[in-house]
DNA sequence: ATTATAATGATAATTCATTATCAACAAAAC
DNA sequence: GTTTTGTTGATAATGAATTATCATTATAAT
């Protein structure tokens, strides 16, 4: 059976408690927060699982390494230039099914805002 | 100086020919259709060279390799979940704003349809 | 506390797109 | 046609993210 362990915990954790999707490599980062000694393995075979077996969400941004976040609903992404954090967007323009030429067919849309976070300091030379 | 070469004018050729952006390997294959010898390494060359030196484009799409596309304005993109083309969309519902949260700055925008194209057959049972 | 075994972590291996290498080839100048 | 040298193509090498391996550790039942 499966096991509870303090790893999972706290990967578990990171995931709910961030407001955006996360990186691997950041779910590490927070995670070793409370479990110093976690592996980039561990995080991977967690995160695996968990979007096997549960609502985590796996985030493609162009260009750019899967993100990984617990899933609530349609939402698009904001994605900060300056810090290259990722930000959850909760607003939907809507439906775009009159972009598309005649026969096409839209099931599904992904919007992604790029800019500058309200944390991160406007460029210098304004 | 630069050479004018069979296998340049053929990569082009493609490119300009194409109403979609094209991943490498498409390229490949449509410009074999004119220089069957070309190997991918002269692609991958020639694409970096024109992505360097002129306005061909650099589309990248969630989860997916780079395409490319000779640059004609601001536009969007629509991928066929059947065929696994990617189309153009000209059409763009404008700037995204106000979707976010105070503080927060949009300069740019990538909007990804997903769906079926004119060519692909609906699915079989309607 | 003991035991069975699932889980971990260090790291080797893999995967796959892209780039570098280099001998053979070919474009442009002469 | 010959020469110069930019270009090509086969393939080895690279880079980076992810996965597999396996000895060690730790959970949870007894």
């Amino acid at each position: 059976m499966e096991r509870s362990t303090k790893q999972r915990s706290a990967i578990r954790d990171v995931l709910n408690g961030a407001q955006r999707p996360l990186l691997a490599v950041e779910v590490l980062l927070l995670a070793q927060r409370s479990v110093p000694s976690l592996g980039i393995a561990t995080v991977y075979r967690t995160l695996k699982s968990l979007v096997e077996q549960e609502s985590l969400q796996v985030v493609e941004l162009p260009g750019e390494n899967p993100r990984f976040e617990f899933g609530h609903g349609h939402h698009h992404h904001f994605c900060c230039k300056t810090c290259g954090r990722v930000f959850d967007v909760h607003a939907c323009p809507g439906n775009f099914t009159e972009l598309v030429p005649p026969g096409f067919e839209v099931s599904r849309h992904e919007l992604t805002l790029y800019g500058r976070c309200a944390e991160c300091e406007p460029s210098p030379a304004a």
